[in-house]
DNA sequence: TAGTAGTTTATAATGATTCTAAATAAGTGT
DNA sequence: ACACTTATTTAGAATCATTATAAACTACTA
């Protein structure tokens, strides 16, 4: 198994639900946006055997604090989540509730110009919200 | 009352309820950025009688579908709301979990280049996250 | 003033997320 | 393999922001 290996490096015991996780998560062509429900379903629909739902809210805060996973902030009932882990931006269909990404070369270079006292800039990220 | 005909305008009747909640959120020098647990707060310390919950997301929502407070796109367990409409960007200082406001001077001109068939641009956020 | 449509309210319901604590599995050393 | 420790999984309960309900109340209009 590949993922064996990338989760012991991270702390995380290689555990059968964690990796069936991975494979629905990380082994696919294109990186992908979901919600907890979403990928609640494509476990089920992937293997025989369910995953409880609190162990995939588990993996999935495990995965997202070791940086394998990032949240995206939208304003939604259900938190979003993304694969795609590299600097990206995302347009926002309204109507169809759906997330597009947008790369960095799709948006003109960000120029942040007020600093505040003390802090770092962790990230930037644009979020393009759309109508008909 | 200056708020009166504001509502009414809007196609709100200007209750005494939604009269201070107006008097809370647009009677001040500055805008803020608020949370309903937060804004519930205020009206409680400013008027002594209070507002049922129920009513305070009722007038929010109303407000927001009007166009006098805007929901900020974030990762919160609660729902942070505006009452700067104009178009601006945030801070979001992750320690401090408070919002900043970024004036659209502070962030260079973004230039989104990707179209996506059929929609239109309805707003460009941007969300900085701060670190220590 | 009467009629009506809109609003407020207490309270219940919903639903995403987190917590709990007991059972199970993985890693480690022998 | 075995014993031991620690991490993980799990069902179910708890939490808590938000939304729904439906009855009482209020603003507008004629
Ligand atoms: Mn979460
Ligand atoms: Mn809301
Ligand atoms: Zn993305
Ligand atoms: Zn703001």
């Amino acid at each position: 198994m590949k993922y064996i290996e990338k989760l012991r490096n991270s702390g995380l015991r290689p555990t059968k639900q964690r990796l069936q996780i991975c494979e629905v998560l990380f082994n696919t062509e294109k990186t992908f946006h979901f919600t907890i429900n979403e990928l609640e379903k494509k476990i089920k629909d992937r293997a025989n055997n369910k995953i409880s739902l609190a162990t995939i809210y588990n993996t999935v805060h495990a995965f997202e604090k070791k940086g394998y996973l990032k949240q995206i902030p939208i304003n939604s009932n259900q938190t979003y989540f993304d694969t795609n882990i590299t600097d990206h931006h995302h347009f926002y269909d309204l109507k169809e509730e759906k997330l597009i990404d947008l790369e960095n070369s799709d948006v003109g270079p960000i120029n942040i110009k007020r600093k505040i006292n003390g802090k770092k800039i962790k990230s930037v990220e644009v979020l393009v919200k759309l109508e008909d």
